[in-house]
DNA sequence: TTACAGTCAATAGA
DNA sequence: TCTATTGACTGTAA
């Protein structure tokens, strides 16, 4: 059933953005089948496209019959498995049928081989998630660096990988992809070519268009609003006080914010994105852990080290790429006291190997691999503590739960209290300072005033009184 | 309401 | 030009 990757099937499938060769891709739109009114393709479409780059492409609505606004793309599923889904001829199931159908698929794997695929045939990752995936390049990458388990994603979540699969089924689509991305660059040039004979602007213009004339009388142009970016001291103190509450309350956020002078809705995405990307990355750490695959060396230090070396939430949030220690850091005194007779390794791990066996109801692979389920974890922190307060002993080197010592987030947050964030490089949204010497007594300052913070979250968490922030 | 999953899209770095 | 990172947003579930 190799979907359109074979032929037939393969036209219901793909995401159209893809559409033809020259034009812009569009991804957007993820859920395949989803109804997505306002974004113009769909990502089934943008599959079938794929099957048939330059093709007339017929409407991409075609397959949906049945289901509401696409009746989408069938698509194959595990090579073997997969194949063997039922597929009703060209309008076989759809994407989401597809995703429920599908044996348990080996994300790890599929996108390790994605990843070779596309190294191998030098094709990119934006063009194979706009065409194969109907994602983003910074999905894309997000997905083939960090591939949650199989059993540990939504329905939603579990269609890349089907379509990965599916693309990696016929070998014919690797060749398909890299015509496409001839012919990309033709209509590329083709355009550069005319633009510039044209005498106007090329694409730059072109797209340029958007800011610079939004900053215009345009009337319905509304200026976006740029991008937040935290400064590393900023960072640093929202991670320590993660490292301190990673639920926080309400009122914590405020005056994080307030403190912090961000928005307390950056303050909350933050941590969102923050508790969600850790997870992420313990998932990750599980598989590499052999804990995925084959049984063995699960959660080895060493296994987990060279991981987190580098971009584990351990990295992340615990500051493995901070260096120097900042002075101002007397107010975690405590912190760095009360954490656990250093068994700890750095790395988000505090959080992993609280961990406990218990299980959680996850399947195998999680039963297999101490992650922390979302339940766990939440558990191990409000269990312990009233949402209003901070982990109280955590510091002492126990995880929520409790049970193994090592990492822990009081350790990691000691880790990161050595290590303030001076030295990184300026982010935008630092202020720009001065001299380099005035910049840095700022920053040592700030870096103070930050751990100050903390420290005082801190008291008032063991405390278990609500202070007032007055800094 | 809150947290989370999944994404987008801006941006930085190579 | 491509990839990685990350703040923000949308939809969903509890």
């Amino acid at each position: 059933m190799q979907l359109w990757l074979n032929g037939e099937l393969g036209q219901s499938v793909l995401p159209s953005q893809v559409q033809q060769p020259g034009q812009e891709i569009t991804p957007k739109t993820s859920a395949s089948c989803s109804p997505a009114p306002e974004s113009p393709i769909s990502s089934a479409e943008s599959v079938k496209s794929l099957a048939e780059p330059s093709s007339q492409a017929p409407p991409a609505s075609e397959g949906s019959q049945d289901n509401p606004p696409e009746a989408c793309e069938p698509l194959p599923a595990d090579p073997q498995a997969l194949t063997a889904l039922p597929f009703a001829g060209q309008s076989a199931l759809s994407i989401q049928e597809l995703v429920a159908m599908s044996p348990e698929l080996d994300t790890y794997t599929i996108t390790k081989k994605v990843k070779e695929v596309l190294t191998d045939n030098n094709l990119g990752q934006r063009l194979f998630g706009e065409t194969i995936l109907g994602l983003t390049q910074g999905s894309v990458s997000d997905l083939l660096a960090r591939p949650k388990p199989w059993h540990k994603l939504s329905l939603k979540g579990r269609e890349p990988f089907v379509r990965m699969q599916l693309w990696l089924n016929d070998a014919s689509n690797v060749e398909k992809l890299m015509d496409m991305k001839r012919m990309e660059k033709k209509a590329y040039m083709k355009r550069r070519h005319s633009s510039v004979s044209d005498g106007h602007g090329s694409d730059s213009s072109v797209a340029g268009l958007d800011y610079s004339q939004s900053a215009s009388p345009q009337p319905q142009v509304q200026l976006k609003k740029p991008r937040v970016v935290l400064a590393p001291e900023e960072k640093e103190a929202l991670k320590r006080a993660y490292q301190l509450k990673p639920y926080p309350s309400p009122k914590t956020i405020e005056e994080l914010a307030a403190q912090l002078n961000l928005k307390t809705s950056t303050v909350i995405n933050w941590f969102h994105n923050y508790r969600s990307r850790i997870r992420r990355e313990l998932f990750i750490e599980e598989v590499q852990a052999g804990c995925h695959g084959q049984a063995g060396s699960s959660g080895s230090p060493s296994v987990r080290g060279s991981r987190t070396g580098h971009s584990s939430e351990g990295e992340s949030c615990d500051g493995g790429d901070l260096e120097a220690v900042d002075d101002g850091e007397a107010a975690m005194a405590d912190m760095q006291d009360a954490k656990p007779g250093d068994q700890k390794e750095t790395s988000h791990s505090g959080r992993d190997a609280t961990v406990s066996p218990s299980a959680d109801s996850e399947d195998e692979g999680s039963l297999k691999c101490p992650a922390r389920s979302r339940k766990s974890v939440r558990e191990a922190q409000e269990s312990e503590t009233s949402p209003e307060e901070f982990p109280k002993s955590q510091p002492a080197g126990q995880t929520a739960g409790g049970e193994e010592p090592s990492t822990s987030p009081a350790s990691t947050s000691a880790s990161i209290a050595e290590t303030t964030s001076v030295s990184r490089q300026p982010s935008s949204a630092a202020t720009p300072s001065p001299s380099p010497l005035r910049e840095n007594s700022l920053r040592r300052k700030k870096a103070a005033n930050l751990n100050s913070i903390i420290h005082r979250l801190e008291k008032a968490a063991s405390r278990e009184e609500p202070i007032e922030w007055e800094f």
